[in-house]
DNA sequence: TTGTAAGCGTTATCAA
DNA sequence: TTGATAACGCTTACAA
């Protein structure tokens, strides 16, 4: 029979480390930061008596004496989507290397939450701070950032731009990634293409739509804006701007959409109307989501690039990257689709 | 020109709002705590002056004074799998409600992970510990989680009982759902059905499988064991899966998957194979995916409940929800795929 | 190279 | 009903 009695063992303090070791807790706590100013006997001391009795210190009463904390916030747009779930992932692994602690914060692409955020932000403590949305964000919130950089608090835009507010940003190309993809599709004779994605309320969508019309433009196509269907994040969006355009009999051989939700939603309601893809419209996504190369057909997307992202935002904090902005670029992951 | 000059401001103290409604600080520390034995004019004078100075307590002296903080851990198998995801989303809401803090650890289903965070925990004062995963615990990590619950962390269990270790926990009724998608399949005269799922590694894969099992049992069949694979979570094992199955040669005209990812896994290797899903092989998920209705074809599988999931861990952590083990209901949601 | 003592901001105890 | 004071655990000036 096991036993269930749990004694409530008192955690231990730097006092009990310098008692066992018999020196001061002054030292103890210099010697657990790493200062290299001591006698080796007296350091091989202390690392083993706080070895010994499992001391770890105490963050609270650290953050509190020290003025600052140990981690990290994430705000992503949506955790339920895979591009920020991926996100969060690597960030953590990265943070946890740096001995820094990741708090994640949903914003559910709401403003009020953002909002809400900062206001409470900062009473935290936070060493840092990571924006990952492509939401385009309201005045008040670029100052209550700019207020916390003023804190010491570390501020990074992740998949946006805001550099021209001084804030350290961390982007993919997103404009030529776009017209890498429409040109691939327009050497496939694919045309007209139409554009689906996000394009008000979020710079990056802007950029996106620009890189099709560009590539367009080079190629020496006139830019239909009816084929430009404005549309949020989720499945349902691509699959309600596609069956739209099918009803109103639009014709278009390829889709362009800013997000793998988007072109599954898209795929769903062209195959629902009788289109084959990619026989009748070729379809591809941004993302390169996880469950891409296991569609039917299997989505040809964006390439996305979380570790590298991370591993900038993990070069930024730790101070070895500078500039105020940072770019990853994207490739075309061909599959069935497009 | 915008003003780019930002003043470093300091944040007032419990000190400043006394000093401006000319009280001491313990009494603005308990009015703002919600003490009722005051005077109505001193409760607002101090009321009025936190607000106007924008007074926010810090929570590092608070949980240094208290001895305990005001975060819950949410510890997650794998915060790329669209259910955790939806959890933590879901968790992170009903926390704000109750005015705490969410911390997120992505396990990425490694019990090194999970090992090293327990370790870690003690010292950080978390009022609770979420653990969300169906990952069997190693012994030593139960212990830790009973050392925590000793330091009066409390500790909650989700889709795992856990609570023959006393351990709180939250669990949807896998059992009954596995059976209830087994029987249904049944009726529609599909047979021999094919399940595919995580068993060992899982309490919860081996409780679908055993649910499984029992609806065939009572519906007369044998239960063929070459046509219970297990594999882990994600579309790869799926597909792998049943790519084998099908070049085995085993013949079967159902599939039950124990998640949404596996089941996509599988309806491409079936249709790589030139079998129609559902003409050929019905397929049913686990978890309702928001993307399993934008398949084609769209996608059967057991519902997830992530609102009232963590409405019973709110209830828990509040104190009102009494007992050890909770369960949530799930049922089927039939779409064209099973 | 090491120790003493002060202080981070809050809350709880005790006294009034 | 309110105030003075100590204490939470740690780090860092200042002293030695």
């Amino acid at each position: 029979m096991p036993d269930d009695s749990i004694a409530i063992v008192a955690r231990p303090r730097v006092a009990d480390v310098a008692r066992l070791a018999g020196v001061s807790a002054a030292t103890v706590s210099r010697i657990l930061n790493g200062s290299e100013m001591f006698a080796d006997a007296t350091r091989i001391r202390v690392q083993e008596a706080a070895r010994q009795l499992g001391f770890q210190p105490d963050p609270a009463a650290r953050s509190l004496r020290r003025g600052q904390g140990d981690s990290i916030a994430l705000l992503v747009g949506d955790i339920e989507q895979g591009v920020y779930a991926g996100l969060t992932r690597h960030m953590q692994a990265a943070l946890e290397d740096m001995g820094l602690d990741l708090l994640v914060y949903d914003l559910a692409h709401q403003e009020a939450r953002l909002r809400r955020f900062l206001e409470r932000a900062p009473a935290r403590r936070l060493r840092g701070i990571v924006l990952a949305t492509t939401d385009t964000l309201p005045e008040d919130c670029i100052g209550l950032l700019r207020g916390l950089m003023a804190q010491q608090v570390k501020v990074i835009a992740l998949r946006q731009r805001l550099d021209q507010h001084g804030i350290a940003s961390v982007i993919q190309d997103e404009h030529s990634a776009a017209k890498l993809a429409t040109a691939a599709l327009l050497r496939k004779g694919r045309m007209p293409i139409a554009f689906l994605g996000r394009i008000s309320g979020s710079l990056m969508g802007a950029e996106r739509c620009e890189g099709y019309r560009d590539a367009l433009r080079e190629a020496g196509h006139a830019v239909d804006s009816a084929l430009i269907w404005d549309a949020s994040y989720r499945y349902r969006a691509g699959f309600t701007a596609t069956a739209e355009a099918l009803q109103r009999g639009l014709a278009f051989s390829a889709i362009l959409a800013a997000s793998d939700e988007l072109a599954l939603g898209a795929i769903a309601a062209l195959q629902d109307a009788g289109r084959s893809v990619p026989g009748d419209v070729a379809v591809i996504g941004f993302g390169d989501a996880d469950w891409a190369a296991y569609q039917r057909p299997s989505l040809t997307s964006l390439s996305e690039h979380p570790a590298e992202l991370s591993g900038i935002v993990r070069g930024i904090l730790e101070g070895k990257a500078t500039g105020l902005l940072h770019e990853v670029k994207r490739h075309l992951v061909e599959r069935q689709s497009g």
